[in-house]
RNA sequence: GGGCGCGUAGCUCAGCGGUAGAGCACUACGUUCACACCGUAGGGGUCGCAGGUUCGAACCCUGCCGCGCCCACCA
């Protein structure tokens, strides 16, 4: 017996214990292989809506191609997520009053793992509460034994090939986090700044003519004398560190001045003033201070006109205590020593003006900080190089995005790749394989032996003896024979081998000669550039084929007016309140149910709670069900059904089928569960179940013997269907409507052949559903009390009509209410009129009918008719349309016309009849 | 500056060349024996604006007006 209600908090966790002790997350070894590599979320995550979203489109295609007999391996894991984690583990010692620095970096790395250890499951127990049906026997972790040897293979191979290198250019430095960034995790934001204009005196004390007025054709009219150059700036404080003044070399203001020098104030020092294409002469003052140690626009300049860099900070953005930089700054913070330096200038008087301006800053996504672009030395991957092949393969087709435009901004990034800076100055995360020798030079290799055995060979070669090698190895010479590189790898280094070392790689494991490519990813659109990039780089090069066939980009879930969540702003809603609140299922079929191609989710809880009614009245539907013998039959076949209303719900059972499973196979989530949702409340419920009522509540006979087994067919089909979206209700339902030999979660998915489509029975059937509609309709527009029984008369039918009218006439009575039903030739007088499909049936309301209201009603109606009529000879009228339209259409619309104007006659009669009574 | 996307019923959104749709909200009615987390019926839209293509446009094209996101070095 079914309970009253589904109570998911029971249920979901023992149905998850059962699927997976059950093996059903396991690949069958069975049927074509389909895999997916979850996107691996961070080990100090927790689920939030984006998860949730992201993880139910990955179950609910794993559960659909598993059921379809494929051998689905979705493949869980998680990342370690460098940044994120250590900083955790950091705030944590900072509850005790301890920082990382008070440890060796072993034991905090140890300190990291123990955390790992304790609070590492979190997110992968809150997916299984999502119903995620991953192989957690294949769980993977990024830093695990084996996905860090795959990462040394790669960074090995990369170095040999000359794909990665070791560089000292500018990056992006967090002076908070102490670490170089990749470009993709600055965020740059506009803030309110200032523009301040500073002189910088010509040397000598040397003198120029510099146009203050112009005509109309732009020729210089007026002039002034200056014996400065003016600059503008953003960044005061950088101009200790300016190593020219640069122009364009077309800008004649300043041809007399060009190869002259300037007086770099405060610094006090002599810079050129030199030409170069990076100026624009209508911005500013046309001239620009290089500081190519702190900007990366300077840099570039400075690195074509051999300006010398001079740098200022420190690793935390404070004036350097050296000669770069004047003594009365020294140890400032930059927005400290940027107030000094305004300040001086201006008690010079070479402060010109200081303008409010909106300016772009660069944040550290994750410290939050301004970022300072600093020189040092950074591991730099040659993405350029192997960004080549990654785009070759989606122009070909290897891989396609769905939606498709996604696309175009894969390659828009794609074709202007910078190089990526791998290294992070961190603790926790892979550390670079390469150590140091004496002599400077760089060992890279997998393990400290191979690196040995390379230096011992090369410093022979290089003169040192071998006593002192030797030594140097004992530790016993002047220093070790070799030092490690201290800097641990970008995150997304290790993810970017996720699809092919989940699967075993480097080992040639049967895993990854049949699965991979694998045949889908499924991910947000912010991490295309972070991660989508990069595996495809990596999979072509080191697995020489794409990672998948698909990448399904879905949307970003949003609060209800459409904002992003975030903690700052407080509008986050946590999926774990809504599974408590209304169950798994219901948050999965609102996400699927809103998961429309190319548009963000603005989540509603409301909708939330309306899917939960949905299986709530599916629960309702499967209680009538076992209420009145409709018990599945395993040995019914739907071809046999004799009966049209058995008939008929086959048939649109088999449309919702073959909707779903083709929505599904276009990653048309939305359409896949609108067609379930449609069918199991709109059809199986609203019409099916209702018409059955008479039968099987009625003596028993072989028609209710047929129409209980069809009824318990069709419920275990749409179980089947709606199943991978809402996993645990059709699983108990599965278990508590029949004895079964296994579970839902590994049934058979529905196949076409099964519904024998019955056009006659849906023709029928429908009639029957409009012609109770239409009454209905009636009769609430004459205020009919809901529960009277008033009777009604089919006017004037043809033997088809009276046939049906006689066959359904029971069922007709009950959902409309009537009694009793009669044909007659003629309409009673004062009868209220309807016509359905050319028939027309009479209501005998005299007395208690509103002949006004009845007339208004029959009025609308022939309006509407009009309207139609109207609109169809405007087009049929048009010598044109019928020329060149397709016959389909032209003959359709001449249909429609006949039908409406017929509709309009009977409407007409029965306005005249009522309006003589 | 470049790119992407969105403006359709009060709200959230489907539809994307041939009869304007759903959910929620709203109104009226309902003690019909699965379900009030329900049932029945209903109201509500010049599909942002203006042109164009077409026999026909919410849908295709162009421009404009709003809104959002991503990328980018204007000091």
């Amino acid at each position: 017996m079914l309970e009253k209600s589904f109570d998911p908090a029971s249920a979901e966790p023992r149905l998850y214990e059962a699927w997976e002790k059950s093996g059903a997350f396991q690949p069958s070894g069975k049927g074509a292989p389909f895999t997916i590599v979850i996107p691996p979320p961070n080990v100090t995550g927790s689920l939030h809506m984006g998860h949730a979203l992201n993880n139910t489109l990955q179950d609910v295609l794993c559960r659909f191609e598993r059921m379809r007999g494929r051998s689905v391996l979705w493949q869980p894991g998680t990342d370690h997520a460098g940044i994120a984690t250590q900083m955790v583990v950091e705030r944590q010692l900072a509850l005790q009053q301890q920082k990382r620095t008070d440890f060796t970096r072993a034991d905090f790395v140890a300190k990291v793992w123990e955390w790992k250890a304790q609070s590492g499951g979190t997110i992968t127990a809150q997916l299984k509460r999502l119903g995620a049906s991953c192989d957690w026997s294949r769980e993977r972790f990024t830093m695990d034994e084996g996905l860090s040897a795959a990462v040394r293979k790669v960074f090995v191979d990369l170095y040999r090939d000359g794909l990665i290198y070791r560089d000292k250019r500018l990056v992006n430095w967090d002076p908070k986090l102490l670490t170089a960034i990749s470009d993709l995790e600055v965020e740059n934001t506009e803030v309110a700044g200032h523009f301040w204009h500073f002189k910088y005196p010509l040397e000598n004390g040397e003198t120029y003519q510099f146009p203050i007025a112009h005509d109309d054709e732009g020729n210089p009219t007026e002039w002034e004398t200056r014996d400065y150059i003016s600059i503008a700036t953003t960044r005061p404080e950088t101009m200790l560190g300016d190593g020219a003044v640069a122009v364009h070399p077309s800008d004649k203001r300043y041809a007399p001045i060009v190869g002259k020098k300037c007086l770099l104030p405060l610094a006090d020092r002599y810079i050129p003033i030199i030409t170069d294409d990076y100026p624009d002469p209508d911005f500013g003052s046309g001239a620009v201070k290089i500081t190519g140690a702190h900007d990366f626009n300077d840099y570039k300049v400075a690195m074509r006109n051999g300006i010398p860099l001079y740098v200022l900070m420190d690793e935390r953005a404070r004036m350097l205590h050296d000669d770069n930089v004047p003594e009365k700054y020294r140890g400032l913070d930059r927005y400290e020593a940027r107030k000094q330096v305004v300040a001086d200038i201006d008690a010079r008087g070479l402060l010109i003006k200081v303008e409010d301006k909106k300016i772009m800053q660069p944040f550290g996504d994750r410290s939050g900080v301004v970022i300072e672009p600093m020189l040092t030395d950074q591991w730099y991957v040659d993405a350029e190089e192997l960004g080549k092949r990654a785009i070759d393969a989606v122009e070909q087709g290897q891989t396609r995005f769905i939606p498709e435009n996604w696309t175009k901004t894969y390659f828009q990034w794609m074709r202007n790749i910078e190089p990526w800076c791998v290294s992070r100055q961190l603790w926790w995360g892979h550390q670079i394989p390469a150590w140091y020798g004496p002599d400077g030079h760089v060992y890279v290799a997998e393990t400290e032996e191979e690196a040995t055995r390379q230096a011992v060979l090369r410093l022979t070669t290089e003169g040192y003896s071998l006593e002192d090698i030797n030594a140097m190895r004992r530790g016993e010479g002047e220093g070790p024979l070799l030092v490690r590189d201290e800097d641990v790898l970008d995150t997304w280094f290790s993810s970017a081998l996720w699809p092919f070392s989940t699967l075993g790689w480097p080992d040639e494991t049967a895993e990854l000669g049949a699965r991979y490519p694998t045949n889908v990813l499924v991910t947000g659109h912010d991490i295309i550039f972070f991660w989508v990039a990069r595996m495809m780089m990596m999979g072509c090069r080191f697995m020489d084929d794409v990672p998948f066939k698909d990448v399904y980009i879905h949307a970003l879930v949003l609060d209800e007016k459409g904002q992003k969540m975030s903690k700052s702003k407080g509008n986050v809603i946590d999926p774990l309140t809504l599974i408590d609140k209304y169950g798994a299922d219901a948050l999965r079929f609102t996400l699927a149910a809103m998961a429309a191609q190319g548009r963000n989710i603005r989540l509603s809880e409301a909708r939330v709670e309306g899917y939960r009614n949905f299986g709530t009245k599916l629960w309702n539907a499967a209680r009538f069900c076992e209420m009145n013998g409709c018990a599945f039959d395993p040995a019914f076949d739907p071809a046999t059904a004799t009966e049209t209303l058995n008939q008929w719900i086959v048939h649109e059972a088999g449309r919702a089928a073959a909707e779903t499973t083709a929505a599904l196979e276009g990653y048309r989530f939305n359409d896949a569960a609108g067609a379930m949702y449609k069918f199991v409340w709109n059809v199986f419920c609203d019409w099916h179940l209702e018409l059955a009522k008479p039968i099987l509540l009625g003596p028993d006979s072989p028609a209710k013997a047929e129409t209980q087994k069809a009824t318990a067919w069709v419920l275990s089909q749409a179980l089947k269907l709606l199943h991978p979206f809402m996993p645990f209700v059709t699983e108990e339902l599965w278990a508590g409507t029949a004895a079964r030999a296994g579970h839902l979660i590994a049934a058979e998915w529905p196949q076409a052949p099964a519904f024998p489509s019955n056009d006659m029975a849906a023709g029928e059937i429908n009639w029957l559903i409009g012609l109770i509609t239409a009454i209905r309709s009636a009769r609430a527009e004459m205020n009919v009390p809901a529960g009277a029984k008033i009777p009604m008369i089919a006017v004037g039918a043809d033997p088809a009509v009276s046939l049906r009218i006689d066959l359904y006439r029971d069922l007709v009575a009950r959902l409309a209410r009537l009694d009793p039903i009669s044909i007659a030739p003629a309409a009673p007088k004062g009868a209220v009129q309807i016509v359905h499909e050319g028939g027309v049936y009479a209501l005998p309301l005299a007395g208690i009918i509103d002949i006004a209201a009845e007339k208004a009603r029959l009025g609308k109606e022939i309006d509407k008719c009009v309207k139609e009529i109207e609109t169809i000879d405007k087009k049929m009228s048009n010598a044109q349309f019928v020329e060149r339209a397709p016959i389909e259409i032209v003959e359709e619309n001449r249909e429609r016309k006949i039908a409406f104007s017929e509709r309009r006659e009977k409407l007409a009669a029965a306005l005249a009849q009522i309006s003589e009574a």
